[in-house]
DNA sequence: GAGTGGTCTAGACCACGCA
DNA sequence: GCGTGGTCTAGACCACTCT
């Protein structure tokens, strides 16, 4: 389930870490993380290592630093939160997240026009088109389309996605990191596809996200729509 | 208007900098800015220094990195940007952006219940109120509801607000600065009251974002409530 | 005063992109 | 091959918090 840290930097691998150990409950909200200095001589790294660790927990959320205290441990979030996560950070509550395909992986021309623009390489070489339906409780709470550029990507269509999260089949078999990414946030009425997909009545309110991720990859991006309910459960963002 | 450089870290003055010089056009979308040695060089700084500026620029979206190339202006968002966006990191497109107030900063009591949990010390404090709208092109698109512990802020409920920013003058005056913070998105249906202040129907879809700010007083947040017309504009955030 | 995180220096070696 | 950013070391001094 986890991937191996063995060719990871040192700061990346001390992250993996410390975010298990939060997620696992070893540290909980409240709880002081071991001081930089204290990191440094039990993991034989320097500070500017384990404070480059720190930094990418304070930036996902993990922890807030006090100075003249320490790091201490944030409350997980207790929404759904897809915001802010890139990387190896995937969805929180994953426990009770399950997906569903709709519309299996096929080889199909971008649509026109497109939420975000391409570039002449994208265009001509055609899009992978997926769409899904993800569960949260066992109620249908995110309606996504997914856009992947057809270029270097040998056996997609046929791979299976039941249940395994996009990113990690792309980091897995094809290398491909997602390193950060844009989205336009808006409040739209359901119309009829989406208010089937989600169970909800034609017009009622859903958040829309137009996202674009950036990747390891230089000029590959990744693009979802997503159609989200956020009737009982909040989206939860960090900044 | 802009702030003095004096007093700030030097990596915090050399973020301004660049910051500036990407936001007046000086580098525009695509541009490679000076390599990470000729920064070091210019400004007499080391490199940890230097990219520790960078960082920053990268964490809000100006530039992005590619290892072997430099570093590359991005684009900048042409919807509105609110998230995503804390510190001396202002509203983009803030030209277009007017804010007249709704309600004048009152003491009261919290809302009870409230968005999010309140330690005791911020209930027995009360909070200082205030509502307001903002304009964007002229048309109402956020209406805000702010709320701010009533711990030593003398004189505020007396200041003007008319067109300022609220976080520039929680930093001039009361020396707060935003840290970071969290929020929680969802879609609702406008109710009469919405519907009056951002001129759209009752029952149109609004994007409600309930962020919660963390400062650099321990224990001193900031809480709004935004409602925002996403029809014409969508809202901008990078993660 | 002791311990914490915040800032900074002055180097080093590596992997990547491009000509 | 050269310049770029990515990673890392081994120190240093300061400001803040708590006792």
């Amino acid at each position: 389930m986890n991937m191996p840290t063995q060719g990871l930097p040192h700061y990346r691998k001390l992250y993996e870490i410390l975010r298990k150990q939060i997620t696992d409950g070893v540290f909980v909200e409240g709880d002081i993380l071991p001081s930089e200095n204290e990191l440094c001589t039990i993991h034989k790294l320097t500070r500017p290592t384990v404070r480059h660790a720190l930094d990418t927990l304070v930036n996902e959320g993990f922890i807030r630093k006090h100075h003249g205290k320490g790091s201490i441990v944030h409350k997980l979030p207790k929404g759904i939160g897809i915001l802010s996560i890139a990387g190896t950070t995937s969805a929180l509550g994953k426990l009770n997240l399950r997906s569903e395909i709709l519309v299996k992986p096929i080889v199909k021309p971008w649509n026109d026009p497109f939420m975000f623009k391409l570039s002449e390489t994208e265009i001509n070489s055609g899009c992978i088109y997926m769409e899904r339906i993800r569960y949260y409780n066992d109620k249908p709470i995110f309606y996504d389309i997914n856009f992947i550029p057809n270029i270097n990507m040998p056996r997609f269509t046929s791979r299976i996605f039941e249940n395994r999260s996009l990113f990690d089949i792309l980091r897995k078999n094809y290398q491909i990191e997602i390193k950060g990414g844009e989205q336009k946030i808006r409040a739209i009425e359901a119309n009829i596809t989406i208010a089937q997909h989600l169970s909800v009545k034609v017009g009622h309110p859903i958040l829309h996200l137009e996202r674009k991720f950036d990747t390891n990859r230089p000029g590959f991006f990744i693009y979802s729509s997503i159609y989200c309910n956020t009737k009982e459960q909040a989206v939860f963002g960090i900044f």
